[in-house]
DNA sequence: CGCCTACCCTGCTCGC
DNA sequence: TGCGAGCAGGGTAGGC
């Protein structure tokens, strides 16, 4: 499922074929899903930025009011450099198309006033990214503190942007910290916060996780890298890299939750 | 306000 | 081999 290091790879791939082109129109069947796309029809791409998990198409016209195209790619979806059976929103441009595909349709769009995130609130409230300078120790220490169980509390997006399920569970893994760990001490705060930045930084330099039943992909097709460095994600049963206690898996706030019961001690 | 739960949606896996 | 049940899950609405 993209998280924030498959968003920025997909960024960073799309953005060279993006940049500078006109979008003449977008095709799609579902407005209720890929909402005022008409809004887009004409207008040219200036560049792509990127909040979290959500991609940021910015269209700039001489004389225009600017506007946003916000791109959510769900769980399944993907931009593609072709078409495939499951392309859901065809992006046509005059330099030719570009093929948004998404199997299980969670993935959203919106063209909206740039900033106006009002429909999205998981996007108004969006922590600060966790490899700018904007996300602060002490400020994740502070919350950290009060906060409910970590892991439900880390996928609000609201503590800091872009982690999702697996690499909540591996920064858990890495700060050797149970996911279910409610009030994180100051020392158990700093830790998850390296965590973070060290597990987001080596997946963005992987291009992001392709699992095993090819979820995430990069738009010219090529898989990502860092599945190969998952430490607990998809990995039930098996040994921890660390101390070889079989991997668990159990099921936390509705999401499949992998860590190790010996390194990762729930305390009262 | 904050936490929890159900729901959206469909391809794939698994068991019989 | 075929088929249906169950599973996957980010974000959001709605309930308490």
């Amino acid at each position: 499922m993209p998280e924030l290091p498959e968003v920025e790879t997909t960024r960073r791939k799309i953005e060279p074929y993006l940049k500078g082109r006109q979008l003449i129109r977008l095709e799609h069947d579902a407005p209720h899903r890929y909402r005022q796309t008409h809004l887009a029809h004409g207008r040219t791409v200036s560049g792509l930025g990127r909040r979290g998990k959500y991609l940021l198409i910015h269209l700039d016209d001489a004389g225009e009011a600017p506007l946003e195209l916000i791109v959510h790619l769900g769980m399944t979806g993907g931009f593609r450099f072709d078409a495939t059976p499951h392309t859901r929103v065809t992006l046509h441009t005059d330099q030719g198309q570009l093929y948004f595909q998404d199997a299980r349709r969670f993935g959203k769009m919106a063209v909206v006033t740039p900033g106006e995130y009002a429909s999205m609130p998981t996007l108004a409230r969006m922590g600060p990214e966790p490899l700018s300078e904007a996300f602060l120790e002490l400020d994740f220490v502070q919350a950290a503190a009060r906060a409910g169980a970590v892991k439900p509390w880390l996928l609000s997006q609201q503590p800091v942007a872009g982690v999702g399920n697996i690499y909540a569970d591996e920064s858990l893994w890495r700060a050797r910290i149970h996911p279910a760990q409610t009030r994180l001490t100051p020392d158990e705060a700093l830790r998850l916060y390296q965590a973070i930045r060290t597990t987001m930084a080596e997946a963005v330099e992987a291009g992001g996780s392709t699992l095993s039943d090819g979820t995430y992909q990069q738009p010219d097709g090529i898989s990502g890298l860092f599945q190969v460095h998952h430490n607990v994600y998809d990995r039930a049963g098996q040994p921890c890299p660390r101390c070889g206690t079989p991997i668990q898996k159990t099921v936390l706030a509705q999401r499949g939750t992998h860590f190790c019961p010996h390194c990762q001690v729930l305390r009262g």
